[in-house]
DNA sequence: GCCAACGTTGGC
DNA sequence: GCCAACGTTGGC
C-alpha cells in the first residue's frame, strides 16, 4: 500500500466532479511527463491512498481523498489526432501514455498550500519543494498520517 | 500576467 | 552527449 498526491486542475476535473461521476472515478488521462506516467505504470497499484489536489487555481490546496481504482492501461487521448493530448509518436501497438482510474472517496475542508507549508512534519512533501511541477508525487506513510490528521480535526472542530 | 524552475527538443 | 532554445507548470 503506498500512498500519492494527485494534482488535477478542478476547472478540468474537481473532486465535486469526481464525486460526481459514475462511481466516483475518473480516468486520470492527460499526464504527459515521464516522471509522473512512471509512477501510474509501475509503482502504483489499485487502494493506493491518493490526496487529490486542487492546482492552478484560486485556492490551491487538498481538497479530498480518493484512491487508485484501477490497473494501469494506455491513455486513449494519446491517438486521438484532436485530442489536446495527442501524441503523434504513439501507437495502439506502442502506446507511450499510460494512466490509472482515480475514485474519489470523499471532499474535505480544503487544506491550503499555505497550512501544509505551516506543519513542520511536511516540510519535506515533495510538492512543497521550491520548483516542483510533477503532478503526482509519492507521500509518505508519514506525511498520509499526518493530513489525514488535520482532515480529521477540521472536521471535528465543526 | 509575471516569472522561476524545470522538462523536452533538436542541431551539432 | 552537450546545450541553447523553447514550452509548460503553477504559485503569486
Amino acid at each position: 500500500m503506498q500512498y500519492w498526491l494527485m494534482k488535477s486542475e478542478p476547472g478540468e476535473v474537481s473532486i465535486d466532479d469526481a464525486l460526481a461521476a459514475p462511481h466516483h472515478t475518473v480516468p486520470w488521462t492527460g499526464v504527459r511527463n515521464y516522471q509522473a506516467r512512471n509512477f501510474m505504470r509501475d509503482a502504483m497499484r489499485a487502494g493506493d491512498g491518493v490526496l487529490f489536489y486542487h492546482s492552478s487555481c484560486a485556492e490551491p490546496g487538498i481538497a479530498g481523498l480518493a484512491e487508485v481504482a484501477s490497473a494501469p492501461y494506455p491513455d486513449d487521448t494519446q491517438f486521438d489526432a484532436k485530442s489536446k493530448y495527442f501524441d503523434a509518436k504513439a501507437t495502439r501497438e506502442n502506446p507511450r501514455w499510460m494512466m490509472v482510474d482515480v475514485r474519489a472517496v470523499g471532499k474535505t475542508d480544503l487544506i491550503a498550500l499555505a497550512e501544509l507549508r505551516a506543519h513542520p512534519e511536511l516540510a519535506d512533501m515533495l510538492i512543497l519543494k521550491r520548483g516542483n511541477r510533477l503532478s503526482i508525487t509519492p507521500v509518505t506513510p508519514a506525511e498520509w498520517r499526518c493530513i489525514n490528521q488535520l482532515i480529521t480535526a477540521r472536521q471535528s472542530a465543526q
